[in-house]
DNA sequence: CTAACACCTGGAGTCGACTCCAAGTCAAGG
DNA sequence: CCTTGACTTGGAGTCGACTCCAGGTGTTAG
């Protein structure tokens, strides 16, 4: 798969995608004969894992020392544990964060909505008023 | 209220404190006679919500655009309630993405501790060998 | 009377994460 | 054969959101 597919795919910039190989966040991926990016399988999951993280806001440089130590084989899974375990807390607790927060848009929404039915309840009651006069 | 104390309590520095005020995401905090900020009650639940919805992503532009809307009285209402829909539905979204990479965190965390587990009881079983050999 | 301290201001600097650009390579179509 | 278009690179630029700093003021402690 081209880069643009991939791109296309999972809504990252081609720039972005490149960017993400160059720092080592994804591990070289692989090429055609012409030295053009041919994502594989592995590439592509790759290219999926670091989006879901990095749309929950784990940082760049967390996710390329974690993806280092996966390329460093068995002897590191201790350390990505406690990466993961880590960045797992802070997931949580922003979680939690939004939800509050969440739930105040909602409460205010509901009272804007509430202020502007009676806006209008006024409105009418003023073309009645003016009808009759 | 000072400064400092405000800063203590919602764990904001003194300077993004002044920094939201001087972009317009709070409005002009209440000054003592000697021209130094002394937050009132109002100020300090502009603060409260200001930080809520920064935590859970919010633009600063977009806040400031709201508390602009705010400042303006009742006749904006319609436009407020429009902002807080936009960004309710973004914050939904973005939960929805988090809770899925929350899944993923803990799923990757209790595969790890398997293979921790596993590795210490080959660990074991290779003390005993040395012990029987 | 002066030193320390907490505050003030406007402006500049930093940081994370992209995003854009100039210059170059290659394959396919007219 | 030449152009078009999608790809390549390294490096520079941008953007959002702070964060820091120099220089100044005002109050309190010794």
């Amino acid at each position: 798969m081209k880069i643009a597919e991939v791109s296309e795919k999972y809504g990252l910039s081609v720039d972005t995608l490149r960017y993400y190989e160059r720092v080592g966040l994804i591990p070289p991926v692989h090429r055609n004969e012409g030295g053009i990016r041919d994502y594989n399988e592995l590439d592509l999951r790759r290219v999926d894992f670091i989006k879901c993280m990095r749309s929950a806001g784990l940082p760049v440089e967390v996710l390329i020392e974690y993806m280092g130590l996966v390329q460093q084989g068995d002897s590191t899974i201790e350390a990505r544990k406690e990466i993961l375990v880590e960045q797992r807390d802070l997931v949580a607790a922003r979680l939690e964060e939004m939800q509050k927060t969440l739930n105040l848009l909602n409460h205010k929404i509901e009272v804007y909505e509430k202020a502007i039915l009676k806006k209008e309840k006024e409105m009418l009651q003023i073309e009645e008023l003016m009808e009759e006069g």
